[in-house]
DNA sequence: ATCCGGTTTCAATCATCCTTGACTTTTTCA
DNA sequence: TGAAAAAGTCAAGGATGATTGAAACCGGAT
């Protein structure tokens, strides 16, 4: 058995320390916050009590109030790490360079992914529900803005010759957001269809349009 | 004493009792459905309770539980409402001519108001929970599909000199929808901004452009 | 017009279940 | 051993739907 030296513990939400149990603790608090987003996923927020989550995460009700004193806690903790993933992923399928070279359609089908992940579903779900919850609404706001801003900076790395022209390139930013997440949350109850690759097909080529336009 | 129905509320194609009677309580219906649909927009979903309603409505609950014996009732009846109700004001909003005559823009802008009214918020509460809830599901889909449907027809009778292009036709509902939808969801929690109507101007040359196309 | 039988509408209360979070006890392990 | 983690217990509050009884109302008969 080997002896770890044990470091004062946190509870901060970002701390992670060393010691055998801070991790051990560390691990059962992502176990509840992914159990969280499970739970939005499955059943919705409104449904999404604190008895189901530690069932879900396998734990006793008892157990997890202690990681997180109230409901709102988890969510808080779940807003955060679902915004870390998100970035992360969406950042690394942007930057992956595409097989042939074509920037723009790997956007759209890497935000058009993006859009059909649980994780968007979850973030979603909270989204929905902090319109008439000004509390969550607090806690999702921030990072809902520093995503879309992230997003946006993103992009315009990788599309730096847009920069010149700042008008065709919100432009296309927004409309590829509006599209794609509107196609989002129809997808939330329907299939993807044909149509669907159509539109997208459609809006690739409009972006394109875009960035060529008066060049 | 002869006494006079001082509430002479109209009352729309449900039940129709010829009778004192059943006129009073066809209003009472609709008052209650729409104390319902107020709910979902000021509370969503997840707190539109029948405690809060029956207060709403200006009705003890009990009184209201006899109109209709169980949540789900009331919300069948809302979801017929809102259906009926949606569709006649964008049929209305659809049929008229346009004063430039600009059948395009008249509709773009026909379909963003339609998506900005409260009708729309309460919709969309009822189908976000119904992702999750299969008996909302089995409720919301025939309106939801109906109303798609109507709609579509709707656009062939407008625009009648796209019936023979049903390609291009359909990218143009498909790519319309998908925009306006994106941009109504985001509406719920942000201000309209200048760029959204950016996009709406944008829309609205593609759409023009689709119907010219390879004439 | 007035009264009566039956029906519709409304109010109030009750039992039940669910959710939450505080509190207490047990277990684990450095 | 003692601190942290986990498990278990409990009460308060909320939501739902059922029951009961009162009031208003209609149609018809006197």
């Amino acid at each position: 058995m080997a002896t770890i030296p044990h470091e004062p513990l946190t509870h901060d939400a970002l701390s992670i320390g060393s010691g055998w149990q801070a991790q051990k603790s560390a691990s059962t608090r992502t176990q509840i916050i992914e159990a969280a987003i499970t739970c939005l996923v499955e059943l919705g927020y409104g449904r999404t009590t604190t008895t189901v989550i530690a069932k879900k995460a396998g734990l006793s009700r008892g157990a997890m109030l202690h990681h997180f004193p109230s409901k709102m806690d988890i969510i808080r903790a779940a807003v955060e790490y679902l915004h870390a993933k998100r970035l992360r992923a969406f950042r690394k399928a942007m930057a992956k360079e595409p097989t042939d070279g074509d920037h723009v359609r790997l956007g759209i089908e890497g935000y058009w992914s993006h859009v059909k992940h649980p994780w968007f579903v979850a973030f979603f779900e909270i989204a929905v529900a902090a319109r008439t919850d000004k509390e969550l609404a607090a806690i999702l706001f921030p990072a809902q803005e520093a995503f879309e801003r992230e997003w946006y900076e993103t992009s315009l790395e990788l599309f730096p010759e847009w920069k010149r022209k700042g008008e065709n390139f919100m432009l296309g930013f927004d409309l590829t957001r509006y599209v794609i997440e509107g196609m989002g949350i129809s997808f939330l109850t329907h299939k993807e269809t044909e149509r669907d690759k159509r539109v997208l097909r459609y809006l690739e080529s409009r972006l394109k349009e875009l960035a060529d336009e008066d060049r």
